[in-house]
DNA sequence: GCCAACGTTGGC
DNA sequence: GCCAACGTTGGC
């Protein structure tokens, strides 16, 4: 899961420990969520945009079911979706827990440097990729956090 | 600020 | 259903 760190950041998850994952407006996201999401599961919490540090900040974990995001009933948000309505919800969220923050950010220059551990297809270094959930498997988890654990060079 | 790579919208 | 125009994301 991606988030601009000067909107919100590991830090700002590790303050508040639980933060619904509000204002996804693409549908693609929204599946990853509302269909594909358990309580429980395993997330790589991804500083995007960051003017420097871009990458994997640290871990977090999935901490409620799906359900509907409030932000889009309510007129006053900047995620107000007026085709939507309690009734025929259209679009979905989870909470995200803290789960640990890495004593350094992962970067991305990294990720790609390790393109053959974590395969071609891993998400995060793939081209063109936009979508600020999206899922990863168990084993580039498991290679994700073990690269969290090597010292920078 | 620029640009590539999308996703969405709306005219037809 | 097609496609141009437009908007957004994200790396740099």
């Amino acid at each position: 899961m991606k988030s601009e760190p000067d909107a919100f950041s590991i830090d700002d998850l590790e303050r508040v420990k639980v933060e619904p994952w509000n204002g996804v407006r693409n549908y693609q996201a929204r599946n990853y969520m509302r269909d594909d999401m358990k309580v429980g599961d395993p997330v790589l919490f991804y500083h995007s945009n960051a003017a420097k540090e871009t990458g994997v900040a640290g871990l977090a974990k999935v901490a409620s079911k799906p359900y509907a995001d409030p932000t889009q009933f309510d007129p006053e948000s900047d995620y107000y979706d007026p085709k939507a309505t309690p009734e025929e919800p259209r679009w979905f969220l989870v909470d995200v827990g803290f789960v640990e923050k890495f004593p350094q950010v992962l970067l991305l220059e990294k990720l790609k440097a390790n393109a053959p551990l974590l395969g071609e297809d891993f998400v995060l270094i793939r081209k063109g990729n936009r979508l600020s959930v999206a899922p990863v498997t168990a084993e580039q988890y498991k290679s994700v956090v073990k690269l969290s654990k090597t010292k920078r060079s």
